[in-house]
DNA sequence: CCGCGATATACCGTGCTACGATATATCGAG
DNA sequence: CTCGATATATCGTAGCACGGTATATCGCGG
């Protein structure tokens, strides 16, 4: 029994912790750092930094046909507005993106990818997503324990 | 059928992604960044910057009764040993750690929490046990898309 | 029991990047 | 057409991890 659900039954919302929970807390982040770390290596190997690898992923990850503008990337990597044009600016420079303005409200830039990001992208995506078929089964047993 | 269950039943082991690989791509490390922010403002409010409360996690997390290195918690936390010692500097400032020399080997030194340092660790980490079993079901839902 | 490579921690200068504060441009409501 | 809201841009700052390097200690082989 994990002691989440002793604290659901026993109605404690916030007792003290056990030491599983710390431990299992301590594993989660272990389990993402290693997937970071991983991720990072990947991106630097593809000739990215990090920051724009994910940037990158961020526009491609969005629906289909929709436009992504400045905003937007910066609400998806959880990041304020002036990092997100500074990121913007990074990837022109490396010519990963494009920007181009919005016909409808000249406020708004959007962005899209150049076709050497779309390659490089599916390079790192498909590492990515083998990795994560490994790390899948941790992820999973962590997240009962918590 | 994931995309992933289709490149294994092909034996495609990296062709290139769909776009719903990358959607569920970016979803996983969106949600990452939503529990990661959610941890880094729970630890200001308590009044830690969040690499301290990780590293605090880090100790106290070690399976109990280990003596925790600065070696240690550098290979925890995926950091260099320097940033490690670094760390250390300014928990032990901040009365959150103690450093008490391993007799058994000079050169090592041992990490334990200060009374205070448990306390709030105690609060945070149950924050965190709260937050995760709302996030858990998000997250298991997009491993299923990997 | 001595010398030497390995291990553990510590110190210091650097750089990347996110941030706050602020500025500018554009939109839309009334 | 004015004003508040929204979107992007600019600039200086600071935190933190890093590489490089130094120092101390351990343990092994001779």
């Amino acid at each position: 029994m994990t002691s989440e659900k002793r604290r659901e039954e026993k109605n404690h919302p916030a007792l003290h912790p056990s030491q599983e929970d710390y431990e299992a807390l301590s594993d989660f982040r272990y389990s993402i750092r290693c997937f970071l770390e991983f991720s990072e290596n990947a991106a630097r190997n593809a000739g990215l930094t990090p920051q724009q690898h994910q940037a990158l992923l961020a526009v491609r990850g969005f629906p289909h046909g929709t436009a992504v503008t400045i905003g937007d990337l910066a609400e998806r990597l959880r990041i304020r507005h002036n990092s997100a044009v500074e990121l913007t600016d990074r990837l022109v420079e490396a010519d990963l993106i494009v920007r181009s303005p919005d016909a409808l409200d000249n406020r708004r830039v959007l962005l899209s990818l150049s076709d050497t990001a779309i390659a490089i992208l599916s390079e790192l995506s498909a590492v990515h997503l083998d990795e994560l078929s490994r790390l899948r089964p941790v992820l999973k047993g962590i997240l009962r324990r918590i």
